[in-house]
DNA sequence: TATGAATGAGTATTCATTCAT
DNA sequence: GATGAATGAATACTCATTCAT
């Protein structure tokens, strides 16, 4: 809770991310098994070093979680600006989707997103709404998408389909299949 | 070992079930962290009498998911033969959700049924993949789905949507807004 | 330590026997691991009817090593008057080492009998001393044996070898050469 | 997995040793029966600091016997350019024995010795074996131990006297009389 | 500042023993 | 009398976290 902006150490900022990695890795691998050692030896840092960036195992685990919601954004605003809406919000929610067949934990940033929505939303995961309602609202205007589809059930698709992705590891065709049928359903009907 | 398929005194079968109430319940309380000795003290018996029943914590929740998944055919089946295919193929959609958010690891039954399609299912497995089966079909002749919605797909959606509904407990408006995209992309396009 | 006398009826006395049997089988294949449970399964009885006639497991092992220093008491008695004295006292060793490598357990016998030696010994373990001794006896006056050999240096000896043998499995060969050299040492000097 | 021989820090290294120590003493007191918790209180250390050093109940017996085996190596070795191979050879055996009464687990290295002869044998084991060897050959040289001795009756020899002698806590004058008659077997007759 | 040794609460599991059937 | 279901104390072991080096 305390700032503390101070600038971090080349080395030491190094390290944090050397932990980061690690962790990403670790949990991609042992699921909520790993462990804080297992981390450790994954970064090549002691085991020290990490609680000294993240006090807590907790800590750490919702730093991944702000670190992907961060990727999250970025790709949503550098699709902002696309000239297809409409392939823009399908392409994003294609490529989401693929992102959590690699890498697990990214189910988890959407499906918090839709239970903060109620609740005080950190800075983080409201810029992350907004970053996809604006792919939303261009692919409504653009007639691409049915105009009563709101945020609500659209984080809960992503979530959904982002969760069983990664859990069940689909495949490229079960992918395409499966996206095929919520895209549909997303589009105006007529 | 042996078979021994004695039919059980009857307090014992009362503790058996009392057990597989109680690890339900602390297993959607705690998620994976739920020790035995919780599911204990919950069912009311001590631990020797889970161990008893289930050699092993693995052997609880398989016996758990079993439990699931029976009565996700019972479900199933008594409406193989609805006069509604189409109805019936949504309501079973519908209910397998809604029951999602009440009682946790149901996810889990649709979702290993996708991974064990490929290599050797477990009779009960392979049970629960007809009965859908069946009303995916007949939903199908009846017009009322789009032809080109096979199985994986359609367990991967089943799959999906339970997991986030049970993971974020979706409520009753959540349900009926995803469901509604979902099912608009299973209908035939007109 | 009530006495009760009673004749014990047939079919009670008959799973007395049976449970001592298996006691004796079960320690013999799982040493000092052994359970209750698993001495009732290979007795064909409930674990209750251990309990019924052994009140605890000290005292069904208890019961176990009387039962085996009854029967070696017999062996000794039947060698009392045997016309070689000093065969006997050797072929009763040789006997009782071999037995060892059989049945787990005989060695607690021997090695208890040393150190009942000095406090109050029960009869049935004073009973076994007196056999042994006799044997000694007549093997010294036959001058088979040495006369400073005295009786508890020859239950160490006893027990020493029992002990050994039951441990390590002694091979027939590897038992008679060792006691060989034992009994080389128990014969007077020339 | 990775032999990491790292020097280990001055304060861990006491910490192995109060651990192998207390190990040792619970072993004495508790026999078979002894559990880490004991152990871990009796060296005033943490349960964890145990399984840092050993991670296996198993793993902690073995570094005690190792321990002892490279004990009893010295002592032989020690011996070995004695004046008196006779005197060597005896006093080693008597040593041997008395050691056994005051610690432990020194049977079963010996025990364990006569076993692994057959089968391969790890590196500790056969340096006490060779080192046993040569004294008893220089024993057998210098004329006071009797020829057809060989290695595995003196294992067998040594083994049971020393489990005895633990087990029943003898005390000098019964080690003394004892030992007598083996030494008197193993010198050559005449 | 980084390291990894130490800690101990917490976990699954076993087993002697009791007691309702 | 016999059975085996229930009990819970005890065991080996793990792992987040703290802190001396």
């Amino acid at each position: 809770m305390d700032d503390d902006a101070r600038p971090l150490r080349a080395d030491a900022r190094r390290n944090r991310a050397l932990v980061l990695e690690a962790a990403e890795a670790i949990l991609a691998r042992d699921g909520l098994g790993a462990s804080m050692r297992a981390i450790a030896r994954h970064a090549g840092v002691g085991l020290g070093t990490i609680y000294r960036h993240f006090p807590t195992q907790e800590a750490l685990y919702q730093a991944i979680i702000i670190d992907r919601t961060q990727r999250l954004v970025d790709r949503a605003q550098s699709l902002h600006h696309a000239d297809d809406p409409g392939a823009a919000f399908f392409d994003f929610f294609t490529d989401i989707v693929e992102n959590a067949t690699r890498k697990k934990t990214l189910a988890d940033v959407l499906a918090d997103a839709g239970i903060d929505a109620k609740a005080g939303m950190s800075e983080i995961s409201r810029n992350m709404r907004d970053a996809i309602e604006t792919l939303l609202t261009r692919a409504q205007r653009a007639g691409a998408v049915r105009d009563d589809l709101h945020m609500p059930e659209l984080l809960a698709l992503l979530a959904a389909t982002c969760m069983a992705a990664e859990r069940n590891q689909w495949d490229r065709e079960l992918r395409t299949r499966t996206l095929a049928i919520v895209f549909d359903g997303c589009r105006p009907r007529g």
